[in-house]
DNA sequence: AATAGATAGTTCGTATGCGAAGTAAAGGGG
DNA sequence: CCCCTTTACTTCGCATACGAACTATCTATT
């Protein structure tokens, strides 16, 4: 059964309990990717797709991703560290980097998108068009009334 | 203006891309609450708001807030760092642990409470009442469909 | 009572992401 | 051409959470 905290003890203290309710979806979906593939992993998954076929300048990765420079960097690391992308310097811009996918990588993006469409699937099964809709937009507009300090 | 990465290399490929945006807003959600008082986080609020005045037991910790317990463990830690919380044995059984909140926690959890009060009325806004139905239904559904490894 | 098994927490290594601060290259006056 | 600002990344410390493995205690079974 379901945890219901009936004593009025919930984390929200009433109502739909959305701030936990997204908090504890986002992590179940994000360990349902984990245990789809091997090493595959929701940002690693994320950022193969991103980077595309013919790769992509990680200045554009960020907005991409909605990740800062920082965690994509890190994401770099460990995705190079696992063989999946290279970084390639920009030859028309001393500061940039590209981020194109190894062999490994390629195979790995075809993985991830079958896995996306896969796990899309079962996320919005039970739900009609509107619903989803309905979804989508509100987590649409949650991400927008909550920029990132550096955008707002 | 949002990016659309209209080359067709979006995260998942096409679609609502639910994944990336149920990620995207958990993390502004997280972040928001940040930035409300100085100490608090998203993490933290709830656990103060699960423990409540009379304090609760570890065991009943976990479920309430879907952590694990490596996760609580590591969260009652920096609580207790923060002097939000106190660790209080359990006298009837050696292994379990009660949680109860100091001072300083009773006051932040009343602040915790007023800001989950507030965050959940911004979420709502601009959401009709069958929406936000939806929207929670939705991220009921997407808990129950990808149980933890333990409880499955 | 002795032992096997279950339960409650902790510790450890890893992944993810953030903000602050640092480095290096590019750009725009003067 | 030099200096100042901006831009692109990296590094660092911290918070969060997971799984695997460990410790200690409790429970049930014999």
């Amino acid at each position: 059964m379901t945890v219901t905290n009936s004593e009025g003890e919930r984390p929200t203290g009433r109502g739909p309990r959305l701030v936990y309710l997204l908090n504890v979806a986002q992590r179940r979906v994000q360990a349902a990717i984990q245990g789809e593939g091997e090493g595959t992993t929701a940002a690693r998954a994320g950022l193969l797709m991103a980077v595309g076929e013919r790769g992509a300048a990680m200045a554009q990765l960020g907005p991409m991703l909605d990740l800062g420079a920082p965690a994509l960097s890190g994401l770099i690391d460990r995705c190079m560290k696992a063989g999946l992308v290279e970084r390639r310097p920009d030859p028309g811009d001393g500061r940039a980097w590209f981020v194109v996918l190894t062999e490994a990588g390629r195979k790995a993006r075809v993985q991830a998108i079958e896995g996306a469409r896969a796990l899309n699937a079962r996320l919005i099964e039970g739900f009609t068009d509107n619903e989803v809709e309905a979804v989508a937009r509100w987590l649409e507009a949650v991400r927008d009334r909550f920029p990132r300090e550096k955008d707002r």
